[in-house]
DNA sequence: CGCTTTTGACCGGCGC
DNA sequence: GCGCCGGTCAAAAGCG
């Protein structure tokens, strides 16, 4: 099972058919201009469009068993995604439940384009660095800083086609919780992804962007809140430009965090806030079916 | 002074 | 058996 979805694209094929899950669409005819009869299939659309997303977290949510969202084969060695996800910031999830092994493409921050360290709220202890044949740039060799008690290893390696994306593998689980006070956000820019190159929007950097938090915990599988650059052209709300992705949320922590995130983000988008207020109007006025007699 | 990082050496798996 | 390559070790250096 695959999930993609790059740069905020959340309308792609791909993404709306394996979950990664295009809250909203983008191309829409203003509200002032619909007719009640667009209004409604509209809604029924979007409704469409949430009950997987709903299902995809309910899911996640319920099921403890890890291989509930991947099914496939790993992906390093057969070439297959076994359970990838990437947001619209770029940063991609891979999964391999089978045989615990992870890779994680996430943009590095250009204020630390020299390091080659991926801030994933453990604490880790490099052990080895090493040039690797296929690439240029060296891949450093972690181990958990519980080790020996927590078995947990990482590669980090920057991405041959663009120094700028880190590709960590993550082998093995960590059999503790998170650092007290560690980061486990990448806070990335929204504008760019792995597989797409987009112009860096005037070298901004992602602390500007709003909600453009990517939250990984190695402890699960994956997990990915994505909000695309609202800047982009043609972006017209938030929700427009959001792509979640839930995979297995392990630690209540993290998934407060998530669902506030994607609250936070909905309560700000006023064609969400349609969207509902219509949806509530529609089912007040089923319910009551004679209104138009008392009148 | 203790912890972390660096870096060259070493080891083991794999293909030829 | 040999060489290549990825992964690990461990001493030295760096840092707070």
């Amino acid at each position: 099972m695959a999930m993609d979805s790059t740069n905020g694209e959340c309308s792609s094929p791909t993404a709306s058919a394996v979950g990664l899950l295009p809250l909203f669409g983008s191309s829409r005819p203003p509200p002032q201009a619909e007719s009640l009869e667009e209004k409604l299939r509209r809604v029924s659309e979007e409704n469409r469009r949430l009950a997987p997303a709903l299902d995809a977290i309910l899911s996640a949510d319920r099921s403890n068993h890890p291989r509930a969202l991947a099914t496939s084969p790993p992906a390093q060695q057969q070439g297959n995604a076994a359970l990838t996800t990437q947001a619209a910031t770029g940063v991609v999830v891979t999964a391999e439940p089978r045989h615990k092994v992870r890779t994680v493409r996430a943009r590095a921050e250009p204020a630390d384009a020299d390091a080659n360290h991926l801030k994933d709220g453990y604490h880790w202890r490099k052990y080895g660095q090493k040039v690797t044949r296929d690439n240029p740039y060296p891949r450093a060799y972690f181990r958990c800083a519980y080790a020996p008690s927590c078995p947990v290893k990482k590669k980090v390696q920057r991405s041959a086609d663009d120094n700028l994306m880190l590709v960590a593998t993550y082998e093995g689980e960590h059999n503790h919780e998170q650092h007290a006070q560690s980061e486990y956000s990448y806070i990335n820019d929204a504008s760019t992804t792995s597989q797409q190159q987009q112009p860096q929007a005037g070298g901004s950097s992602s602390s500007t962007l709003p909600c453009s938090i990517i939250s990984i915990n190695s402890l699960g599988r994956t997990i990915t809140l994505g909000l695309a650059d609202q800047r982009r052209p043609g972006s017209s709300s938030n929700a427009e430009a959001a792509a979640v992705v839930v995979g297995e949320i392990v630690t209540p922590e993290l998934r407060k965090v998530l669902v506030d995130e994607l609250a936070s983000l909905l309560k700000n988008d006023p064609e969400f806030i349609e969207s509902l207020a219509t949806a509530v109007a529609d089912r007040v006025m089923e319910r009551i079916p004679a209104a138009g007699h008392i009148l």
